[in-house]
DNA sequence: ACCAATAACTTTGAATTTCAAAGTACTCTA
DNA sequence: TAGAGTACTTTGAAATTCAAAGTTATTGGT
C-alpha cells in the first residue's frame, strides 16, 4: 500500500543519469566521447555519474583501442534495463493514476 | 543545438518533487496533510520540497481553517504547470529520440 | 486571561551529492 | 623514453537532502 514515488529509483532522480540511460536504451556500445558530447558534459561530470550507475551494476564497461586511440564504451546491463522500465513505468503510473495508494 | 536533456528542469530531478507537481497537475488544491500522507513524507521534508517549487513560483498557497483546524493548500500556478509539462516533454522526447542534437 | 492541542512549518546540524578544476594513468607512436 | 590523447581520479568547496527537534499561529476549554 505504497505510493508510486516509491517506485521512483533515487538513482534516476538526476537528469544527467537519466540521459545516460535514455542513449543507452536506445543504442548498446555508447563511448565515452559520444557520451560527453551527446549531453554535453565535461570528463569528470560524466565520469562520476557513469560511475554511480556501474556502483549499481546498471550499466557494464568495455574498454579497447581504436586507430590507435583508447576507447571505452558502456552500455546498459539486463538489471539496468529493468530498472530504468520499471522507473519509466513508475513515471507514467504517477502521471496517469497520480495519486493515492495503489494496491500491491 | 542543444541535447534534450538540457531542457529537463533541475527543480523536478527529485522524485519528491515529481510527486508533488503530479498530485497538483490532476488536482487543484490539495491540502498539507493530504500530500503528506499520499507521498508518505514527514512534515519537515515536504515543507522543504513544497518550499523549493513555491520559490520557483511554480505553486500556490491558501491557507483557512476548516473544522475550526488550520488547513493549507497548495495548487500549481500557470507556469508550474506549463514548466511541469515542458519537463514531460522532454522526459518524453528523450526516451523517443534518445539521442544527439535536436534541432532548435 | 491562560493553557493545551493541533497543523504547519522552521531551524539545526550532519551526511550526502554535485560540480569544476586540476592532476594522473594508461597505451600507443615515434 | 618522450609526447600525445583518452579516460579517468582526486580535491575541495558548494549545494542539497534528511531526521529530529523546536516554533508559530489559532482555536477551544477553563
Amino acid at each position: 500500500m505504497k505510493h508510486i514515488i516509491t517506485k521512483l529509483n533515487p538513482a534516476f532522480d538526476h537528469r544527467v543519469r537519466l540521459g545516460i540511460m535514455s542513449v543507452l536504451m536506445l543504442e548498446e556500445w555508447v563511448d565515452f566521447s559520444s557520451l560527453k558530447e551527446t549531453l554535453n558534459l565535461t570528463d569528470g561530470r560524466l565520469a562520476s555519474h557513469i560511475k554511480a550507475l556501474e556502483k549499481e551494476t546498471y550499466l557494464e564497461v568495455r574498454k579497447r583501442f581504436i586507430a590507435r586511440k583508447p576507447n571505452t564504451s558502456y552500455r546498459a546491463t539486463d538489471e539496468g534495463r529493468k530498472a530504468f522500465q520499471a522507473h519509466l513505468d513508475a513515471l507514467e503510473a504517477l502521471l496517469r493514476a497520480g495519486n493515492s495508494g495503489q494496491p500491491e
